[in-house]
DNA sequence: GTTTTGCACTCTAAAGAAGAGAGTGCTAAA
DNA sequence: TTTAGCACTCTCTTCTTTAGAGTGCAAAAC
């Protein structure tokens, strides 16, 4: 919960932390709490139980295990997976075929937001758990072009490629009526000032300092600013509630610790607001490299029982956006960190080959 | 389950059908099986028990009602809500300020994708359970314009306008580079030939007849061809999966006939995959009018403890596409139906001013 | 003939009782 | 420092009991 006290691997014994590291084992594959009993039986350090008691003890002590009651065994607490993650798990390589599974799957060929659907959807197949992908921030995109289609008298459809690969249409109404040919040259214009720029930049742009140049152009230009203005106004530059894709969410159906169907409801409405994830998965962006919030850690009650684990994607070394698995805290670690990673990094070649 | 005697008000007595109707009510509203002493005294016939009890054995051999064990009151079977829906309802109109709450939602400002979205939460919003609505079909669509723009050298963007409301882009690798000019030249002659078409026709024309006179013409329109035949190619004239907008699923997390988490995840799974529920709405889109399927009449084991009500939305006169509201057979139809109803024929007129 | 009363019967759901099993903490011995 | 022994505490399961609701049927009442 807090700073309290780094528990770090060096204030235990080896020992103590063999015999944590098997209670965790143990109790991610079955879910029921551990006692001192079944590890003197599974670990090969041929102890007591009583001696294992003893460890134990001390482990509930340093805030690492938890009793649900006197006569259960124990399982790892928040702070228990946090230590077990950072300095005792060993990821496992995946093999070959399921790479070259999610190399089929993040095919460069389909457009992007197939793609990047299809790797929510691979995430959440693949770990049977729940998938997310962030899309990439708006704030960080750039124009790459923009176009003015005529629909009818009073109507101009306005498309803009942004990043090389993301279209956005909208449609606005006008006051007048313009010809194609005068559409033309308004696209042309902003092309000429604004192709390549940050979309934040081009919007501020556009909305401000236009508006004071308005009077000094001639009659054609202040069109194609009043137009402009319209076309980045209309509010939507895209809302927050698109920013993320889910899948698989029914995978968590399965998942024992979550089968209240109170605290299920809780955790489907978060992720249909989006809000609370969007937030964590903000954080995430911002720490370089893979990220894991494990139950309480992230800070939303909904998420109390849940770990996840996430990655930024990148291209040409600048981070876009984040992905990520949702899954209980009680989660094979090991084998969902390097698909979450693996992920990541494939996602960003796939969208490199694109442009 | 099946036609063995259209079970018609006719054959029952009026007391009959006032029990039947007043059991019914109770139910939908308790969710308890009803026996004879709570009919009894919640009726105004001042019957004794014993008596409803004789009539209650009637309605149970004519399959409107079941028992679900010896000592429980009874509950209506699909046939039972078939025959309250079709005979015995009565539906209120809804109050004004409803209505206008519906109104406000569907505002014809929107663009078309957030108009569809808004509709299907609002239909959960107010239902307080699940809203789906099914965008127009694309065989029905006319192409509006289609648009070629230059991205990069081997790259260009597909704009097609679609319905004059919606947009759909794709993005195609050609093999030769493309002037701004050219592509112009391109989308003048297609939209000259097929603009106020239909998508099917054009499509199939492009890639049928136009093989055949590509070596009749000359260098420029062979490149259009073969422009418009990968346009028109990329496989996605929009996928099936795209064809649905579900919202509020988790309000049938609250439903208790639903509760229990196996089935719960059927039939969330079954909107993510959307297939079954698409097949059903597309039985809708073909009856006139509202359409209700109740329970197992739908034919699918998910929908089992479901009623889907449902309306087609048109426009001029032409249906488009169909909404509804999916919710536990135990469902007060009476205010549900005018909902769906409304709604509908709001979406209509919303899509209408849209033109 | 229809309705009601009376009654035996059935079934469920809730509450309690009992026992098994798992696991603990502590003390004293190894 | 580790282990054995032991009393103790919980939970989970199973079984039993009981109360309650509701039924169906037969005979009486209207």
């Amino acid at each position: 919960m807090s700073m309290v006290s780094a528990t770090d691997s060096s204030q235990l014994s080896e020992r103590s932390l063999y015999l944590f590291k098997a209670l965790v084992e143990h109790f991610i594959e079955d879910g029921t709490p551990v006692g001192s009993r079944t590890l003197s039986k599974d670990t090969s350090l041929n102890l007591s139980p009583a001696t294992i008691r003893n460890v134990m003890a001390d482990l509930e002590d340093l805030g690492l295990l938890h009793s649900p009651h006197t006569s259960a065994g124990r399982i790892p607490t928040a702070r228990g997976y946090r230590l077990f993650v950072d300095s005792l798990l060993r990821v496992n390589d995946l093999n070959s075929s399921e790479v070259e599974k999610i190399a089929r799957e993040l095919d460069p060929e389909k457009d992007f937001p197939s793609l990047m659907q299809r790797t929510s959807s691979m995430l959440s197949d693949i770990t049977q758990l729940a998938g997310v992908v962030m899309l990439p921030r708006t704030e960080k995109s750039t124009l790459q072009h923009i176009e003015f289609v005529a629909l009818s008298a009073s109507r101009v459809l306005v498309v803009l490629v942004v990043n090389d690969r993301e279209v956005q249409n909208r449609i606005i109404d006008t006051r007048k009526t313009y010809s194609a040919s005068e559409l033309q040259q308004v696209s042309n214009y902003l092309n000429e000032i604004f192709a390549g720029k940050e979309l934040t930049y081009v919007r501020a742009t556009i909305l401000d300092e236009l508006e004071k140049m308005k009077e000094q152009v001639n009659q054609s230009m202040q069109s194609a600013i009043e137009m402009a203005q319209m076309a980045f106004n209309s509010d939507t530059t895209k809302s927050d509630s698109d920013e993320l894709l889910f899948s698989g969410q029914t995978n968590l159906m399965d998942v024992a610790e979550l089968c209240e169907i109170d605290k299920l409801k809780k955790l489907f409405e978060s992720f249909n607001q989006k809000r609370d994830i969007l937030h964590l998965l903000e954080q995430a962006i911002n720490a370089d490299g893979m990220q894991i919030f494990i139950g309480e850690e992230s800070g939303y009650d909904v998420l109390d029982n849940c770990s996840v684990v996430t990655s930024p994607y990148e291209v040409d070394g600048q981070i876009l956006g984040v992905l990520g698995v949702i899954g209980p805290t009680r989660m094979h670690y090991e084998r969902v960190i390097p698909i979450v990673d693996i992920t990541a990094k494939m996602l960003g070649v796939a969208l490199n080959l694109k442009n």
